[in-house]
RNA sequence: GGCGCAUUCGUCUAGAGGCCCAGGACGCAUCCCUUUCAAGGAUGAGAUCGGGGGUUCGAAUCCCCCAUGCGCUACCA
């Protein structure tokens, strides 16, 4: 039987393009780097927009949090807001007339109609529906407007909307590279969504087809909320007369309860609080690709060069993993213990000690004495450092009242100087 | 209510018709090492592969139904 997975081939452009709302927390560090993966192994490019297209939830300093995690977890973008290319602006809120442009020529070709619907009324309709657990209506009533009405509302000026007219007739298919199967939806069911805001600004849906195209991007990595609105996007595409990306929707991580998927409210998400806790990268990016990627039935430590070569979109897993930092508790530990070396451990501890007022940043410069002397706390101690900021806890006791040791007895009782001295 | 996706040890996963009365890892337990705590080593408990029907000589793997979970159903992404 034929059940060979599609794998890519051909050119390789994929993008993450998150909202600047808040943190990035880990599910969406996940994401990324999924989609960096691709790019990277296939030898395409990888792409950073920032979809910052609703003025109302916009955080300030949201956007530099989110690429400081990024970069934090190892995930480099070829283009982007920072970094610039050929595709500038890579900001959508900077690329307002395009959306308007295209919006407007989607009416013109019958794709689209303007709606002066209220969002208010629109409420009123859709709870209505509930209450009689009744579906929501999918059209809006300006889809039917004669053109005198439409006429009418123009020559009034108010503000409108512009919503995507889908088919009543026939379905949209598309192939799935994570799902590995061809998901249809009937057209009569999906929803006449909103594509311009009355206040100018596009919707997710029409920014993300219209910049997608822009930007040439070939493989449409997302999570896999974004799979029911696809087929609103495939519609945007024939319209535009625009070549159809391919599709790979990544799971969700789930709460460690399993109720629903990771968000910013639950704990032990916030990528940040990752590193000042003293968790490594290098431990976390493995971590991270192990849920919901694996490369075979045994392996499991490896570092980001080998995944990058190793990795295949199609070993993506199709179910959501729940989040659980019990293992990625223990792979810290061990990347600690034992794969970085005694002198990488020791700079990358020294933050924590400077932080704790344990040791300033002149008295301990590599080298020094005193660096030195907390290299060899350090040897000695590793094998129970689960993350970096227990360090001044653990190491405390040596800097008491500045008491000082002799170097050449810190040594563990089954070690010599010389064993510790080649160590480090 | 509608539509979609998912479902293998507590958790992450391997598994693409016979290699699987299901393998690995974390966690857990016991033992070894050890003055202690870790780390390390060894052993073990732990999944009738959500349930039920098919297809097949043979199914965790293919098909159907059901259940459950998640997602979408916003002028949020």
């Amino acid at each position: 039987m034929s059940n060979d997975r599609a794998d890519i081939s051909g050119p390789v452009r994929v993008r993450f393009a998150p909202s600047p709302t808040g943190f990035l927390h880990v599910g969406g560090v996940r994401t990324a780097m999924f989609s960096w993966l691709t790019a990277r192994h296939y030898g395409g490019q990888f792409i950073l927009r920032i979809e910052d297209t609703d003025q109302k939830r916009y955080v300030e300093g949201a956007e530099e949090d989110l690429k400081a995690s990024l970069r934090w977890a190892g995930i480099e973008w070829d283009e982007g807001p920072d970094v610039g290319g050929p595709h500038a602006p890579y900001r959508q809120s900077e690329r307002l007339p395009l959306y308007n442009q295209y919006a407007h020529q989607l009416v013109e070709m019958g794709c689209a109609y303007k709606s002066w619907s209220s969002a208010e009324e629109l409420d009123v309709e859709r709870k209505a529906a509930a209450a009689n657990h009744q579906p929501p209506p999918l059209r809006d009533r300006w889809r039917i407007a004669t053109p005198e009405q439409i006429a009418a509302a123009e020559a009034e000026g108010k503000p409108y909307t512009i919503r995507l007219k889908m088919p009543e007739e026939g379905s949209t298919s598309f192939y799935d590279f994570v799902k590995n199967e061809t998901i249809t939806f009937e057209n009569s069911r999906v929803d006449d969504t909103v594509l311009l805001k009355s206040d100018g600004y596009p919707t997710y849906h029409l920014a993300v087809v219209i910049d997608d195209n822009a930007m040439g991007i070939t493989h449409v990595m997302r999570a896999e909320e974004w799979i029911a609105s696809t087929p609103k996007h495939i519609r945007l595409y024939e319209c535009l007369g625009w070549p159809l990306p391919m599709f790979a929707h990544v799971p969700n991580i789930l709460r460690p309860d399993g109720r629903g998927k990771l968000s910013k409210r639950d704990g032990d998400v916030k990528t940040n609080e990752f590193w000042e806790k003293g968790y490594l990268p290098e431990a976390m990016f493995n971590f991270l690709v192990l849920q919901g990627w694996s490369y075979d039935e045994k392996t499991e430590l490896m570092s980001q060069a080998e995944i990058v070569e190793r990795f295949s979109l199609t070993r993506i897993q199709p179910s959501p993993a729940r989040w659980d930092i019990n293992k990625l508790n223990w792979m810290n530990g061990h990347y600690i213990n034992h794969i970085l070396t005694v002198d990488d451990l020791t700079r990358r501890a020294l933050p924590f000690m400077h932080k704790a007022g344990l040791l300033t940043e002149v008295e301990a410069l590599p080298g020094d004495d005193e660096y030195l002397y907390f290299q060899a706390i350090i040897a000695l101690l590793k094998d129970r450092i689960k993350v970096l900021s227990e360090v001044p806890d653990l190491t405390g006791y040596f800097f008491v009242d500045h008491l000082k040791y002799d170097r050449a007895l810190l040594l563990g009782k089954d070690k010599n100087a010389i064993s510790v001295a080649q160590a480090s």
